[in-house]
DNA sequence: ACGAATATTTGAAGACTGTCCAATATTGTT
DNA sequence: AACAATATTGGACAGTCTTCAAATATTCGT
């Protein structure tokens, strides 16, 4: 079990300087990538010593592990902010969240913090947990709208369609997310996704998620 | 206009070297990730000194270029084997062209490649540019069945839907690919891929691309 | 305003990195 | 067999990286 680090700061500057300091590293993963996450870079973005970034995170792992359990904290706030709309049918609610989230795909933050998440989630355990814990509630959440709408699922079933739903929606993070080849396609994609998948979350029966393979070819 | 760099090695020994390192790299890429991309990591890996890998490619980017192109040759090459099978009508090979996609994501080689490929085309404009041309293609194979099935679309509909396919599938890599989180749901996702894309595809109109957000909220 | 707790700077250690070069070994051709 | 072209080794180089310890500066409760 990995545990969430506690966060650093005693004193009023050291807790702005830790604000600061996780600002920056994050700033430094959007905008130039894994490869120039150092801790010079992050110290030179908030005008300040390599010795006090390594004194406020005496471990490099630990400002990595603070800052991604603070980001995916954000991004959890952010799902709860779209489910909180009122007056709305699940079908209405599923298909709000699918413009939602693939209106917060094409913003550079995201585009670019998940594509470099999802490969440093090969190597390191601690990332892939998260990405796993995260990533388990956006199917919550969709899930909960897919039962609504699709009653005669089974529970299973249900997060299969959340799972294709939320990676259908994921994948076009690499090819219309912020500044990528197709995102000038983005308003189509996502009048697709919005159709196709609210669909398929209406239709799909046990039996199309049982048959499988037996007419492959 | 980024040209692809010719392969260095004249004498056969040399010229099998060459092949070593590249292997080398692209093992060193898939089982350790880009963090552990160095030369030194990839000499060792074919028992070979730092400096031979340094004559045969005297710049560390040239070898990323050479081991980019020839990798992704080789996925075109796959590409085109899936095309090529006999007696099949345009449903079929679309539905084949999505089960053998969703098959290879499953490989740690494609999980792991393409995940750290999207990261890397974040900060380098070469690694964009080849994954760019290398979509384009896979975008044209899907394409050629869409325009079948579906012969009512423009070519640029034809595209679209093409691109929403082709990222509904690629989604599937950072959460069922090789050892991910919910590998073990990949055959009834495939299921569901191939049911509601082929019927995406054959039932799509230029009416739903085009009326877009009108009725969003 | 004093003093302890905290924050920041400075400097340096030790281990990496990519690149380069001279010496040596191997290859292919004549 | 001789000789030039190519391949390989081993080491040096100037950087970078994280980490650490000592010295200095700042903050906060008293």
């Amino acid at each position: 079990m990995i545990l969430a680090p506690s966060r650093p700061g005693i004193y009023a500057r050291g807790s702005e300087t830790v604000d600061h300091i996780l600002k920056a590293a994050l700033g430094v993963l959007i905008d130039e990538g894994a490869d120039a996450f150092t801790l010079r870079r992050i110290a030179a973005r908030c005008d300040m010593k390599v010795g006090n970034v390594s004194y406020h995170f005496p471990r490099k792992e630990m400002l990595i592990q603070v800052m991604l359990d603070e980001m995916l904290e954000s991004y959890d706030k952010l799902l709860e902010e779209m489910v909180r709309k009122p007056g709305l049918v699940a079908e209405e609610r599923l298909k709000l969240v699918i413009i939602l989230c693939l209106d917060d795909i094409q913003t550079k933050r995201t585009t670019h913090l998940f594509t470099e998440l999802w490969a440093l989630a090969n190597q390191s355990a601690f990332v892939a947990d998260r990405v796993r814990l995260f990533y388990g509630k956006v199917h919550e959440v969709i899930g909960e709208y897919v039962a609504q709408v699709n009653p005669a699922l089974s529970a299973d079933e249900v997060h299969s369609v959340a799972l294709f739903i939320s990676a259908s929606m994921e994948g076009s993070t690499p090819f219309l997310g912020h500044q990528k080849p197709w995102a000038h396609k983005m308003p189509v994609f996502t009048a697709m996704a919005a159709m196709s998948l609210v669909h398929l979350a209406k239709t799909v029966t046990s039996r199309d998620l049982a048959g499988l393979m037996t007419e492959a070819a």
